[in-house]
DNA sequence: CAGGATCCCGCTAGATACTG
DNA sequence: CAGTATCTAGCGGGATCCTG
């Protein structure tokens, strides 16, 4: 068994996680966060406001969270909360008031996603233009 | 006409895009690229290869691709494929060879989001371990 | 080789109603 | 306030067959 340690070390080491491979998990986490509502509640909670750039991250009650990101079901909300509870992204804290509060916050593993998604938001925020010139030029080629 | 100019363009200016709100065009756009197959697509595209780090972005055959995002059914690539062109992000061409050969290659615009798609899956890779970890925790705290 | 065209299943988003 | 529960329509997405 000794003799195995060494090589077993080595290719894990060497394989690790690829989500260009079907199989791993790697794939499946990448779906969970590579989405719309990921994106937006992670820059919600990372302090990005309307039209105001980056912020300070801080925590957002559950109505706070459901307002700013305008036209989400409580479903989705809740479902992606939850989802990103139980990978450890944002912490969930209620306090005992009448009614409650329920306030959500990023971790520090959330916080290590802010800026990316933060980025992807910018990213199409600032590309509509042209995205949406490059799509007439697109359909006038075709039709 | 020409007194309203003005305040247009600032009006404009001010408004832009904005994903927070469910009618904004960029909610839809951050949609589209908040998605698995972009995301594997781009790095892919973006010179990512399995298990080494960001290389050389260059061009890549349809069947390059098929191998290297394993798994992907050829509707998926051809059609995420075909609105990424759409969208500006990469460009198709085809060498009239028998039979023929098709690459696909980032535009600009495609490589403006090279950095953030290829920092998303490694993100992915990366926390791999401590997501699965928090999930054990929340299952069993849950239980 | 690089798709196009279909069929079809499953999940999942979204709407609605209810609750501690 | 912050959810849960339920239902359904729609479509994402895979499988299969076909083609220039």
């Amino acid at each position: 068994m000794a003799t195995t340690t060494a090589a077993q070390k080595r290719a894990q080491a060497k394989a690790e996680y690829d989500a260009f491979l079907a199989q791993c998990p790697s794939r499946k986490l990448l779906d969970r966060i590579a989405d719309k509502w990921v994106t937006l509640i992670v820059t919600a909670l990372g302090g990005w406001r309307p039209d105001t750039g980056p912020g300070e991250p801080g925590p957002l009650r559950y109505s706070e969270l459901s307002r700013l990101l305008a036209g989400v079901s409580q479903k989705m909300l809740t479902q992606t909360l939850r989802n990103l509870e139980r990978d450890g992204l944002v912490t969930r804290t209620v306090e005992p008031t009448v009614p409650v509060t329920v306030t959500y916050e990023l971790t520090e593993l959330g916080l290590s996603l802010r800026e990316m998604m933060g980025g992807i938001k910018s990213w199409a925020q600032n590309n509509m233009d042209e995205v949406l010139a490059n799509r007439d030029k697109y359909d006038t080629r075709v039709a």
